[in-house]
RNA sequence: GGUGACGUGGCCGAGUGGUUAGGCAGAGGCCUGCAAAGCCUUGUACGGCGGUUCGAAUCCGCCCGUCACCUCCA
């Protein structure tokens, strides 16, 4: 077995980076636990998610197998306390009366738009897709079966208002969160109703009744709806099996959706759920949490280019993944224009690349060992608890290493520069295509989508034009002003030994 | 109030009992008609006070500060 080949994350159930060991060996099953698709998606949600793909990356790299759900959540969030009562009401019921929502008749549509909207997220910012996307309100029947299992099994009980799950029943409440008291929740500070006929503080809903919510079922309990928990880990079991290696989500999910699966989950099958559990820690903008209340909230769709930005979409991958995972970070507008910096410098590699690989230069191979040697770091980096800012520095040295040649690169080590972004792509997904692959600006770009920047493609072509003469007749004055000209256009343009080159100015 | 995490140079962020993280910004240089872009070189650091140690930014204690969960949030 390589030194690579150990997988080390932390585990929230035991407190300590422990290896992934997946119950099949070299396959490992995953749940990572997806939106509530009440609104768009804003960098946290993400930054949450973006662990769940660098963990998948991670076991893919090391050869291993993979099988990923993640959730959309569409149904049953409750906007209050679903801990100890179902008094809340639904995230999705909420979200519809709100000034964002009025415009959608009915939640079903307001879920489908912004479950859409989630997944164009998703894409733009180059996440894996996982095998199964189950919808909660696909699996109602598969919940209230569940739900009855738990009933019948003397774990849940019935009152006026819903069904509960029993936590006196399972002896391991709170072995995830350490909030294993119910004198603990009695604590806290709390002004919500609590429903009387219910018989532990720390009981939760699996099912609420209610007849006239946007979305209901029939049950053996009357109309209602399922639970935020039982989704979870209904879902999870049916797509990965009762016992899965790994299970994602934010800091916040630990307490109590993630105690709550595990109850649920555990008292069903008397087996272990999840053998690992990782969380992502929030991140914070500009040094505050992020809330609208300080005008930092930033959702993913506002930092995203258009359709053609490619680049500037990988900069804000790249910006969410330069922190580690576990550890605070500080999202910042610097911190995004640096990424975008980023992404250029593995570009430039790429085109030069391009050039080697068609160049019939025929000297030796400079870069083989090198490049090996720092993806080996990377990887070896990504293993070790998903240590993204080593595994990002590798990424840049390595390309570093390809741009010191420029273009007197060889068609051997070109290969070998393309092997190493290609690698470098598989795991943390931030090198931009080839050339060949996107329209190049300031070559191609009639053609190309610059023009959806709402640049005057044909305007910048002919001033570009008109200051090639002026710089071949030596008017220089003229040459600046032209350039100012078409700076003001949106355009910077850059002279290169192969001539002139322009792109959409950089306003990160 | 309970529990946990963190505090690194102008900024973002790794790491670690003695040996360069990396990046951005700044400075110098190459290139350029001038620029821009690019490339090369480069300075500054480990919250405070004690303790352990030959040696601590790294371990321990206390203090200060920030953040999180316990209550909707990824």
């Amino acid at each position: 077995m390589s030194r690579e080949a150990r997988f080390r994350l932390f585990n929230t159930l035991t407190g300590a980076v422990e290896p992934v060991i997946p119950r099949e060996p070299k396959h490992l099953r995953m749940y990572g636990c997806g939106p509530t698709v009440y609104s768009y998606a804003h960098i946290g949600n993400f930054r949450s998610f973006l662990t769940a793909d660098l963990i998948l990356r991670t076991a893919q790299a090391l050869g291993w197998k993979t099988t990923y759900v993640s959730n959309i959540t569409d149904v049953g969030h409750l906007s209050t306390d679903d801990t100890i009562d179902p008094s809340g009401e639904d995230r999705m019921a909420r979200a519809l009366r709100s000034k964002e929502g009025e415009r959608f008749p009915n939640v079903w549509d307001l879920a489908r738009y912004y479950t859409d909207a989630f997944l164009q997220d998703w894409d733009a910012l180059g996440l894996l897709e996982p095998d199964v996307r189950p919808r909660a309100i696909e699996h109602v029947r598969e919940l209230i079966q569940a739900i009855e299992e738990l009933v019948a099994a003397q774990l849940a009980y019935e009152t006026s208002l819903g069904v509960y799950f029993s936590v006196p029943g399972f002896a391991d409440y709170g072995k995830l969160s350490g909030n294993e008291k119910a004198s603990l929740l009695r604590n806290a500070a709390r002004d919500v109703v609590v429903d009387t006929e219910k018989r532990d503080p720390r009981d939760f809903a699996l099912w609420k009744k209610d007849p006239h919510h946007l979305m209901q079922w029939h049950s053996p309990w009357g109309w209602g709806f399922p639970g935020w928990h039982i989704e979870c880990s209904v879902m999870a079991q049916i797509y990965l099996g009762d016992e899965i290696d790994l299970h994602t989500g934010g800091e916040d999910l630990i307490f109590p959706h993630h105690e709550c699966e595990i109850a649920q989950a555990e008292s069903l099958t008397g087996k272990p759920f999840a053998r690992h559990w990782a969380h992502t820690r929030f991140l914070q903008v500009e040094g505050r949490k992020m809330s609208k209340r300080f005008g930092n909230f930033l959702r993913v769709r506002d930092l995203l280019g258009s359709h053609a930005a490619q680049e500037k979409n990988l900069a804000l991958r790249m910006a969410l993944i330069s922190g580690q995972y576990r550890k605070p970070y500080n999202f910042t507008r610097a911190t995004l224009r640096d990424a975008g910096v980023h992404i250029g410098r593995f570009k430039r590699a790429r085109d030069i690349i391009q050039n080697a690989t068609d160049s019939q230069h025929s000297g030796r191979d400079n870069l083989c060992d090198l490049l090996r040697n720092t993806y080996r770091h990377a990887l070896h980096a990504m293993a070790d608890d998903l240590n993204t800012p080593v595994a990002i520095a590798a990424a840049l040295s390595g390309t570093k290493s390809i741009l010191e040649n420029g273009y007197d690169l060889s068609a051997a080590a070109a290969r070998s520069a393309k092997t190493f972004l290609d690698q470098i792509d598989a795991l943390l997904g931030v090198i931009p295509q080839s050339p060949a692959a996107t329209a190049e600006p300031g070559e191609s770009q009639a053609a190309s989508a610059v023009g959806g920047n709402g640049i005057d493609v044909k305007a910048v072509e002919r001033l570009i034009g008109e200051r090639r003469k002026a710089r071949a007749r030596k008017d220089y004055a003229r040459a600046d002003a032209l350039r100012d000209e078409i700076l003001a256009l949106g355009v910077e343009l850059h002279d290169t030994p192969s001539g002139p080159k322009w792109r959409p100015k950089t306003t990160l």
